[in-house]
DNA sequence: TTGTAAGCGTTATCAA
DNA sequence: TTGATAACGCTTACAA
């Protein structure tokens, strides 16, 4: 048996009031003073006695607005993600927006799908953490006139309101922070850069800056999220071949932190006593492991909330010109960086 | 300027590919028997030519399925929530399902007007982590005929379909392990239980369990999320009363875990040699912290899972009979219940 | 094999 | 102040 929800429809109350659908409709819309008060009354009684709930999908069909907002996010079990999602919502709750939600686990098929998906239920707007587009997709977007608005990561090749971080000058703040510190050899480890600039950026940062200090060991990895052990050779590699030296690893966000971390722990490498560490990213969890682990916090909320408004402001005028909003990153340093006694 | 996405309709189609509607609407809907080569060839073409996007809320309004199933959240930010919510989302990609989803932050009031605004995107389904809710937001639903299914938590006076963890013996195995390991008072520790039955059903277990061990202590206590100095406070005394005793804290769930590691920690106790501890829900840095913490992991992701292939079956049937799935935890055991040596 | 027309639950236009 | 009535974009009898 089909589950029949008793759906209780417009034309119920109207009949029910004794009046026309019309005057329902004003009345759900606030157009009270189209309407005498007794029929406002009887509208209202109607309306509580029947439970009407005005279908938004015949509402977002006649008006052309659904009040909904699509969000495609890369990985929602990454905590970047789950507190900007959470600022997204809130600005949505406060804007009278509902978010239609969708995860692309990382995967670039699943995003243009999704895309079409989020476009065929009429969403006004978007907001993309992405993966990476091709370029039917891209023109797909292009032709849609969808606004949209990407958060920490661009696409290349297409313009288009963006939200992140400033990723030169939060890079320059953790680099600084460890030549400071007297680290005399330093790793950046990041995914696998892809199709995601944010990670080339940092990487590019990371070596601007260090070009600046020939003194200085600079070295980089990229690693496969899924490969922990080729992780753990590679540090004990880079440890082993500087050990002479004041060694430091830079993890390029929170995901390599936490792998990372492991690494090291299985290595038996004490980070704060051995070797330094830093990561991108703020955890929750980062003053607890070991001496605590010194990280690089973005203002994830702020950027979700950001990136909602924009798209709020792009749908209302779609002339607008292309924003980009770039906040700061604030380090929190702990133990994991601990300072040379003498220096 | 408002933006105005260039709609393509079904019409515009037809009139491409030189036909009706009808034939456009069988198209997408796969009845191609009913269709010659030729024709399927030329809308196929007219299709791609204007990027058409059939639309689904227009669908949703005349079939009456919308496709959507929505998703009520308790926070966000807590990683069991992310874990259940990574398993909903892959099988609603299964079965063709999207998500609307809205965090109702822990507040009562948000979670009653997210269950009507959902009603109002005539979602198929919902899945729903309580909060707790009043007389009148029930009494809606009962009558909303919605299908339904809970996770994790129960509401009160209120029969649906729910799918979780079985609270009695999962803490059962938690309790006995510290028994097993010596540990001679216990203080179980858990937020505010006010309307939410995991709650009171772990501490009820908890204590049921410490009854057939008179010899041994059991405390409990109760904290708020955003008192931090309670808590310390609270652990402190509790360390003090018996530290004579081997004492062990139980965390309720993975938010008190954090909370009590960090309270832990700035009372300069260490878990695994002053104290044990052990924290319901697995966390990702569990190991990393300290000599790792002992902790009891749910099997998250298949409980979402799990969760939306019971909506789905209610949509599809609604005079089953109401299920509840109970699944079981599992022991990680780590340093933070280590063992006596001579035991 | 194809197309016409009615209707899903709203809102907007127009007339009363 | 009110209320018919025609759309919105789609599916589905029913005809042809």
């Amino acid at each position: 048996m089909k589950s029949e929800a008793a759906r209780v429809t417009i034309s119920d109350v109207a009949r029910a009031a004794g009046t026309g659908k019309t005057s329902v409709s004003r009345y759900l819309n606030g157009e009270l003073n189209a309407l005498s008060a007794g029929l406002q009354q009887r509208i209202a009684d109607a309306i509580t006695r029947l439970n009407y709930q005005p279908n938004q999908m015949a509402r977002g069909l006649k008006r052309g607005r659904t009040r909904l907002i699509g969000l495609i996010i890369a990985d929602i079990t990454n905590p970047y993600s789950v507190n900007v999602l959470s600022g997204i919502e809130a600005a949505c709750r406060a804007s009278g927006f509902t978010l239609l939600m969708c995860n692309t686990n990382n995967e670039v098929d699943l995003e243009r799908n999704y895309l079409s998906l989020l476009r065929s239920y009429q969403v006004e707007g978007i907001v993309v953490h992405a993966v990476g587009m091709r370029e039917e997709a891209l023109n797909q977007l292009q032709q849609s006139q969808l606004p949209m608005v990407l958060i920490d990561r661009t696409i290349a090749g297409f313009t288009c309101d963006m939200v992140g971080l400033d990723n030169p000058a939060a890079t320059r703040l953790a680099t600084d922070h460890l030549l400071q510190r007297d680290y005399r050899a330093l790793l950046f480890i990041s995914e696998p850069a892809g199709t995601v600039n944010t990670r080339t950026e940092r990487l590019q940062a990371f070596r601007t800056q260090m070009a600046q200090h020939p003194d200085r060991v600079a070295e980089q990895l990229e690693i496969a999220p899924d490969n922990p052990a080729a992780l753990e050779q590679a540090i004990s590699e880079f440890y082993q071949r500087h050990r002479h030296l004041r060694c430091a690893l830079l993890a390029g966000n929170g995901t390599v932190t936490l792998q990372v971390a492991r690494a090291l722990r299985r290595l038996n490498l004490v980070w704060g006593e051995q070797l330094g560490l830093l990561g991108f990213d703020e955890l929750p969890w980062a003053e607890l492991a070991g001496s605590g682990i010194t990280t690089l916090q973005q203002p994830t909320w702020q950027i979700g909330y950001a990136a909602l408004e924009q798209v709020l402001r792009r749908i209302d005028d779609a002339t607008l010109p292309v924003s980009e909003q770039h906040f700061s990153a604030e380090l929190i340093v702990r133990g994991s960086t601990w300072k040379l006694p003498g220096s």
